[in-house]
DNA sequence: TCGATTGTCTAGCAGTGCTAGGGTCGACTC
DNA sequence: GAGTCGACCCTAGCACTGCTAGACAATCGA
């Protein structure tokens, strides 16, 4: 038994070496150059391992997805939580948002701008993602305003950081007044 | 003379029918879908051909998103003309470019999701993307408010706009909501 | 009519994601 | 401890991608 224990083991450590290179290759290089050579060659194993235990690269990128997510929660989260108000802590969560969007692009395309094959908004909906939706909802929810559902409030406002992040990002806003906009964007749509 | 004119005039219709299958291509089957060889056969010539047009399929996408942003300036400014007051103009315009987004999905990746190889808010910007700004900007300058750069507010709900039409279109919003949201993003961002 | 130039096509390169098949090595059975 | 068996991994290859070199033909100017 406990050779199958060692071996699933082993399994698992691998799978996560698999996910943990694809998301440092794409930091370092971009999305492009993780192809199933190179990363086949990065993990010391040949390309049809990947295939044993992810279908396709898809799968990866979902992958690295989902440990995206956790992480952008935990970083709002963290973020949040010193900050004392309303107020403070949407700029807080935006901010850190933003900031997160910044540091991992690879990791944020991944969740948003790729096909990972994940499913978002539904039941089967991945823990992770539905965790990261919360993380926002626990803070946007206070100042969703009387009579605006929470949920929907929620979604709006990640949309416009979504927005904000991914043409700043793509050289489709200039980022001279990056901290002009995130204030413009919180002091409006916040509910004070 | 007048033969090299033929030929030139030739050619041009060659790049316009090149760009216009592109986009049909794309519109139909996605960008995956948008080979040079099937491109190439679509227009009934070698692939070589495309190479003589555009330095590769970068420059065929961003001409694409060219003629995007031409027809969706276009689209923008034809939806706001017939409303009365700001708050309607702003309405009709958000309206009008979400839609857009929809059900142009390829060309509206070719502008915003796609490497074009477009430069953006700087001095060698296309005219086209110049007006297509331009024409959120003869809008929603109306309502930025006091304070507020007209530039920088248009940013923002240019931005709020984006993220709303490729989280909905890529499934990570559910299509139940989408007015609410829209009415929401509208009546908060304005400065009435 | 003949040379030159322009234009186009065939063929091929290096790279992609993914898979079929053969071999090897380790783990159980007797 | 020896033999069998099965899990595992790798080599090789498929069909495709974007892109290009070089051969060839058609057209132009003299």
């Amino acid at each position: 038994m406990s050779v199958q224990e060692r071996k699933q083991r082993e399994r698992a450590d691998r799978e996560r070496l698999i996910v943990a290179t694809a998301r440092e290759l794409a930091e370092q290089q971009g999305w492009d150059a993780v192809t199933t050579r190179r990363l086949a060659e990065r993990i010391e194993y040949s390309q049809p391992v990947l295939y044993s235990h992810f279908r396709g690269k898809r799968e990866i990128i979902g992958a690295v997805a989902l440990e995206g997510a956790a992480d952008l929660a935990a970083a709002v989260r963290a973020a949040v939580a010193p900050a004392d108000g309303p107020r403070a802590r949407v700029g807080a969560l935006a901010g850190a948002y933003l900031d997160f969007a910044e540091r991992n692009p690879a990791v944020y395309d991944a969740m948003f701008q790729l096909e990972g094959g994940l499913a978002f908004a539904q039941e089967d909906t991945p823990e992770q993602l539905k965790d990261a939706f919360a993380a926002l909802l626990e803070t946007l929810g206070e100042v969703a305003g009387d009579g605006i559902h929470p949920g929907v409030f929620t979604e709006v406002f990640w949309a416009s950081l979504h927005g904000l992040a991914t043409l700043t990002r793509a050289g489709r806003l200039p980022r001279e007044y990056t901290e002009q906009r995130l204030d413009l964007l919180v002091d409006r749509l916040s509910s004070i």
